[in-house]
RNA sequence: GCGGGUGUAGCUCAGGUGGUUAGAGCGCCAGAUUGUGAUUCUGGAAGCCGUGGGUUCAAGUCCCAUCACUCGCCCCA
């Protein structure tokens, strides 16, 4: 520990939250989890399994990808810090595609190809946390990783499934954005444009800093000719739905293999996608994805209605990333979800409903005199039947147990009688109503 | 990592130009109510005024530093 470093000292610092590291309250959590078991649900509809990696990585694995800027966690032991350089250096993964792709290497020869698995794990990033963007969050991958070549079909049926998730959870309107690596390549190197991926990086920043602070970075940086930039700018310009775009790219003659082939891919893709539904999917030649893995196909999407909130889907195919770690050339293709992105925006919005409190849906209060083993066996009995029942301990009066029902937002209020030879009652706590009834056979309605 | 904003009770905030023992509303707990949730009334608990230093007879208030939260840049789910 460096001296520089503070303490926290007093109780209130103790427990204050962490900026980036977001907690929610019980209500919350409920919807969330419902968010969870409904992408659990779709993603298993289409025959994807889920496995759950280890949450650390050597820091080599993670920084695999070339980005050495990446914000990375890295994890150590507070006794024995100062230790031996024979250890090796782990870290938190900041996202679950590059961990996936070592987990296949890991077991290749156990898998079954096509690989398809769903990820629902927290994800660990250091970037400053603001709107949107945490420390801490939970991604939802959905990947197909093949021995072979996948088929373009799985191009657009990924997004669909994604489009079904969100869909599920009332998240929507979104739109999504669709590309081609290859396309961008491809055009690039028509030009004779040496560094297409850097090209590609500064692209990607048109709707940050706009056409001139783009074409002043590609002149700069790059040193590209003034004709050369109109042609890599118009081109960016290029976005819309359906066929027109694709007649678009090829209007502009430029010749290159790599370029004919992704317009090919692109064209397949988005045709499935129209069909799906017309309109959600658009193609927009400035996106290109950060990531340098991505090769072909690539996705991002935004809130309809809120164009400048962070992208909350993205993914795309990439030919060669198990291949890093593996001696055999594993071509893949997923899209990741940012659950607590879009769950803390919808939030913020006033637009989750937190209905309940606990999945409680029985209260057993503590009937005065009833004897302990009456009100427990009630309690079992309605358990037994498949209802989430929680049993009021304490003989209080029942003005506090009814209260504790109601902060908890309960539904039914069960009074056991006083004896066994009694009756059983119970009460709505929405429209207070309170009948006889019996906890072998009742139902709620 | 770089810039802006903000730190007083659980929450939202008052506390002109420094001046006794730091306030309100909401919330919380208890009672009125010897057993069915509300309202009302009564009482109560709760604060190193973010932290450290400085100026001063005197600092919640002025100065410096620092930390935390927050918004933007970078980057991304």
């Amino acid at each position: 520990m460096s001296p520089s470093e503070t303490k926290i000292t007093t109780s209130k610092e103790r427990v204050r939250p962490i900026s980036g590291f977001p907690e929610w309250l019980p209500e919350y959590r409920l919807v969330e989890l419902q968010w969870i078991d409904s992408f659990r649900k779709i993603f298993e509809s289409y025959g994807f399994t889920s496995i759950e990696p280890r949450s650390i990585e050597p820091v080599e694995v993670l920084l695999k990808q070339g980005d050495t800027d990446k914000e990375i966690y890295s994890i150590g032991r507070l006794l024995n810090n100062n230790s031996d350089e024979n250890e090796p250096s782990y870290a938190l993964h900041y996202d679950m595609t590059v961990p996936m792709a070592r987990y296949v290497a890991a077991n290749i020869n156990q898998l079954n190809f096509p690989f398809k698995r769903y990820q629902m794990q927290k994800a660990w990033r250091g970037e400053r946390p603001q709107d949107g963007r945490f420390r801490e969050f939970l991604q939802c991958d959905i990947d197909v990783v093949d021995t072979r070549p996948i088929p373009l079909h799985f191009d657009a049926e990924i997004p669909i499934i994604m489009h079904e998730a969100i869909e599920s959870i009332g998240a929507g309107p979104l739109t999504t954005k669709v590309n081609n690596r290859k396309i961008l390549e491809g055009f690039y190197s028509g030009l004779s444009i040496s560094d297409t991926s850097n090209t590609i990086r500064i692209i990607d920043k048109l709707d940050k800093i706009g056409t001139d602070g783009v074409a002043t970075m590609l002149s700069k940086d790059l040193k590209l000719t003034p004709p050369i930039i109109d042609m890599v700018l118009n081109f960016a310009e290029i976005k819309g739905a359906g066929h027109s775009v694709i007649d678009q790219i090829r209007d502009l003659n430029v010749k290159s293999s790599l370029l004919e082939e992704g317009i090919n891919e692109l064209e397949f893709v988005i045709q499935q996608l129209e069909k799906y539904k017309a309109g959600t999917f658009l193609v927009d030649m400035s996106i290109a994805r950060g990531l340098a893995y991505y090769t072909g196909t690539v996705y991002e999407s935004r809130f309809t209605e809120y164009p400048n909130f962070p992208t909350i889907c993205g993914g795309g195919r990439y030919d060669n990333l198990v291949g890093d770690f593996v001696n055999k050339k594993l071509p893949g293709i997923g899209i990741s979800i940012g659950l607590t992105r879009i769950f803390a925006k919808l939030m913020r919005e006033g637009k989750i409903q937190a209905n309940r409190k606990t999945p409680t849906d029985i209260l057993v209060v503590h009937t005065q005199g009833a004897p302990y083993d009456l009100i427990k066996d009630t309690a079992n009995i309605l358990r037994a039947r498949g209802f989430n029942v929680e049993q009021y301990h304490e003989d209080r009066k029942l003005k506090a147990q009814l209260k504790y029902a109601g902060e908890k937002m309960i539904p039914w209020i069960w009074f056991p009688p006083a004896d066994r030879n009694g009756i059983h009652e119970v009460k709505n706590s929405v429209t207070r109503v309170q009948a006889i009834s019996d906890p072998k056979t009742w139902l709620p309605g």
